[in-house]
DNA sequence: GATAATCTTGATAAAGATTATCAATTTCAA
DNA sequence: TTGAAATTGATAATCTTTATCAAGATTATC
C-alpha cells in the first residue's frame, strides 16, 4: 500500500472514523493528478474511474485529505479552492500565469525569514502566510510578440 | 468635490460613460468607510443613507471605483472580497488575526525586492502580487492566556 | 460469522457571494 | 428639448461549497 494510504488509514483510525472504498479511491486518484486540482477537477477523473461516487464525497474526501496532513487549500483569486499534495513537499509559494493559468512553485529563503520579522515587528504570533505572484510567462509572452 | 469624485468623473468621460446621483453617494460612503469593507458592509451603510439603492449598484460601482484605480480588490480566505481605497496609499501587503479579523498593512522593501528576483529567476513578467500573513495579535493571545 | 452502533455515502437542497437580465428611468451631447 | 445610450433596481441565475437525511457500509464486540 503507497505511505498515504497508511498515512490516511492511521488518521482514520486516531480520530475513530472509518475506512471506504471510495475513500481509498479518491486518494489515489488524487495522487495520480497534477498538483493545483480544483475539486471539481478531481471529481472528473473520479466520475471516468467510477460514476457512482458522488461529488459530495470527492468535496469532502478532500476535506479530509487536507486534515490528515496530505494535502493542502489553495485559494487564488478566482475564487475557486485548488488542492494539492502536501505530504513530502516542502513549504512554498505560487508564481502565475495570468495568460495560460501554469503555476510554478517557488521559495525564497530571504522573504520566508522577513516575513517572520514582520509578524515580530506587529506582535503577532505566527501561523502561516501565503503569498502569490502574478505575472505572464515566458511562453506567453513569445506568444503576445508572435500573434 | 473631493479629488476622488473628480478622479471618477475623469474616468467615466474618459470611457463615454454616465455620471449618476448614486455613484456619487456610493463612492461618498466609501471613502468614509473604513478599510477592507465588504460589498455587503458598504451596501448597509448606502442603505442607511438611501434605501433607494440595489445592491446589484454597489456592486457595480465597486467595480466600476477598481477600474477608475480609486479602489482596489482584496481577496483572503473566506471568500468574501473585501475592497480598499487605493489612490494615496503605497503598495502593501496584508496582516491578518485569525481570531479576530484585525487587518494590518504592512510592507518590507526586502520582501518586494526579493520577489522582483523570482519574477526574473523564472522568466515571468510582473504584474502584481499578494501576500498575507496570518496569525494570532497581541491582544488576541492575551485573551487566551486570560480566558 | 452475526450484531448493533456508528460512520459514510449519494442525491438533493441550501447557502452565500457575485453576475446577468431586462424593463423603466436617467443622463448628456447635440 | 430631445433621443440615443447608459444606468438603475429587482430579480433570477450562476457558481462553488456545505448541510441534510435516508439508505448502505464498516467495525468492534460477542
Amino acid at each position: 500500500m503507497a505511505s498515504e494510504q497508511k498515512i490516511l488509514l492511521e488518521y482514520l483510525k486516531s480520530k475513530n472514523r472509518k475506512q471506504s472504498k471510495q475513500r481509498t479511491e479518491i486518494l489515489e486518484l488524487f495522487l495520480k493528478s497534477p498538483r493545483h486540482l480544483t475539486a471539481n477537477e478531481l471529481y472528473i477523473q473520479v466520475q471516468k474511474h467510477n460514476p457512482a461516487i458522488g461529488f459530495a464525497t470527492v468535496y469532502r474526501t478532500l476535506k479530509l485529505l487536507c486534515e490528515s496532513g496530505l494535502c493542502r487549500e489553495m485559494a487564488l483569486e478566482d475564487g475557486v479552492t485548488r488542492y494539492e499534495r502536501q505530504q513530502g513537499y516542502e513549504h512554498h509559494d505560487h508564481l502565475v500565469c495570468t495568460k495560460c493559468g501554469k503555476v510554478v512553485e517557488v521559495v525564497d529563503q530571504t522573504i520566508e525569514s522577513h516575513q517572520g520579522r514582520l509578524f515580530k515587528k506587529y506582535g503577532f504570533h505566527p501561523q502561516r502566510h501565503r503569498m502569490e505572484l502574478y505575472g505572464i510567462c515566458k511562453d506567453c509572452v513569445k506568444g503576445e510578440k508572435a500573434g
